[in-house]
DNA sequence: AATGAATGAGCCTTCATTCAT
DNA sequence: GATGAATGAAGGCTCATTCAT
């Protein structure tokens, strides 16, 4: 009967987690404005005065969760692709890694796509994150469309690759609320859309607005 | 019958109008929880008891803007379809009159898409909205995929539906950020996406995911 | 039986003027820190947000209470001066008047002199101000001895105004805690104190340091 | 018997020492209340415990520094004037002193004099030494006076008392913000300003108020 | 002897909401 | 119809102080 004998006085990086993972659970559960101190703060078992004390303010707080579950997300993803998968199991790879993290820490995902979205302070940094992946993905379908020799406007690929980050956090954010879901045919049905995405432009067989009148 | 004969005491309606305009200028600026009551009413050029006599709660304020906001989008989406237009026609009318409203009513769309998804007091009744939305493309893919006599798991037709809903919202997104860009490129481009999606589901020709190992 | 009949519901300037009363009163008895808005809310007999409303921040708060109460100062001082008082009268006429200040309204002087002093905020702007005294102080002593065809060290000028305002200070300070004493008593001592200062530079009696050793 | 051997652990006189300086430091520059236990004891480089177990409450503490520093000054002053001064010697070497010690220990000049004063813990007992140093100088007074046959209201003595050790406090409150200026000076132009106010009461040749009206 | 860990209490500030004019 | 005046309630943040190691 050894099991987690101290129950206070906890080293400060035990505390440091379990502050984090109080204030993702509840930053998920209330918004960061509605979501209190107080409250982060008893669900964490702890008071109010340490949160500070480790993790500064409110605001800071919140940073420091979009940090580590982004990081998480990050590291999941990178983790499963890993330096020598060969690129056409890339996309497979990295997305049933994606929503396997969506599954998994589900308030880390809502805090960062539902939560930091609408406020100011965070939004910036969070379009920024979201840019870059498109960036990504854009940089992906340029290769391969590079390849066969074919060119595109360029804010075409960029709006095709808004459309695939969309059609994911779509999904990611579909399974953030069935918890029964299987993330792994979330990851099949969104490979064959990314794959279906660059052969349409790849095979410049596209449809066209009608004219006007 | 002059225009705008009056300043000060105008017609109920006017004024209501007003407010909402304000509302839902600094909910979109702010979010709902850092948007106050004062600023509101400043904003309105009009004291703040008007604004809870004419509208109710900050709540119930919001609600008035989502559902404004909400029927405004359905409306001209609704208006651009009409009832006599050929089916392979409505998919591109309504998506352009989509663009056509975020790129018109952006912080419209911000405080739908961006504000009321994070806070739990309305993120349920956006969510059923969404679930609506994407139950209707859902139909719409299987009436296509059912005149081909072929059939599909329901699973995999209501993640398609939620992908192309999802792609949407994103594209809308990345609109609402660049005021110059064109909504009917967007409103093309989607259209491709989602033809080729039930083309692919019409064809069976998927990708599977390689076996585990 | 018609002295003021309402009880709430004043209008802000009144409103304004007792809560600048209570705040005088608490900051001259706990200092600047120890205050609290609550003291200060429930002393001016109402509640804490209208004080925030009309005066602002704590600081603000304080620093109107300075600005009244040295406004006050030099407009008592000045008006007991008047534009046409011949000049050998001026300084009994102004040495009067601030130890009447100083009597009748004890709080603000101690908020001013004993409590602000300290606080790094406002000790800057007061020491401004003492030294604006010791300037205009300093300007007077000079014309006598220039007007004696005289010449004096400056910093020797500055000194002496500075312990004529500092012997003043001190006896406003030694009149606030004697409410019964005489100010008129005060300021006849102090003229006969700042002559002597002006007759001894004049006359260059003056006592010598003794050679060290 | 080497200099300074150690570094920690060193005897408990030490050790108090280095938090008193450390106390009167932050003391001088924060004001008690702003003054804050955790940067007393960073200043000191000692965990906050520590200041606790060595010299108690914040206000013990600030009561130690009150007190070293006010011994610090008296003994100055007492060492400096000596038992076998001649008596028309003390005034100038007590006042060189003085001085002297508010150039040295400007800070603890500063927590005795700007900032004990407004705290009303400490403002009862920095009255009552003020109160015995007017004391003495009245004392001083009165002699010179009964030695001349005169005598002089008591309370105009108190007065002058007051005044001087006014002025003395402004000129010492003036050196503390003026690192290079001569405390020499100062004591010279004091002894001055205050024999010239013993001869003027000796003298009787004083200034009286003129009738009213 | 020395300190990291921990907290109760309190203060400043703001906000949604209402009342009396 | 319209608004200035007013407040209960709550939330962010800090601090003096102590305990267990």
């Amino acid at each position: 009967m050894s099991t987690t004998p101290a129950f206070r006085r906890l080293p400060r990086a035990v505390r440091e987690q379990q502050m984090l993972d109080a204030a993702v659970r509840v930053f998920s559960r209330r918004g960061f404005h509605a979501a209190s101190m107080d409250e982060i703060a008893e669900d964490a078992g702890i008071s109010k005065p340490m949160v500070y004390a480790y993790l500064g303010t409110k605001e800071e707080l919140f940073i420091a969760c979009l940090h580590r579950e982004g990081a998480r997300m990050l590291e999941t993803i990178a983790g499963a692709i890993g330096p020598d998968l060969p690129p056409d199991q890339r996309l497979w790879h990295g997305l049933q890694a994606f929503f396997g993290f969506v599954a998994t820490y589900r308030d880390g995902w809502v805090v960062l796509y539902r939560q930091a979205r609408g406020e100011p302070p965070f939004a910036g940094e969070l379009a920024m994150m979201r840019a870059r992946m498109a960036e990504v993905v854009a940089g992906m379908l340029k290769r391969t469309l590079h390849a066969e020799g074919r060119e595109v406007r360029e804010t075409d690929l960029e709006i095709q690759a808004y459309a695939l980050v969309g059609a994911s956090e779509s999904l990611a954010d579909w399974l953030a609320d069935r918890p029964d879901a299987d993330p792994d045919q979330l990851a099949t049905r969104m490979v064959n859309i990314a794959w279906l995405g660059a052969d349409q432009l790849l095979s410049g067989e596209v449809w066209h607005r009608p004219a006007e009148g």
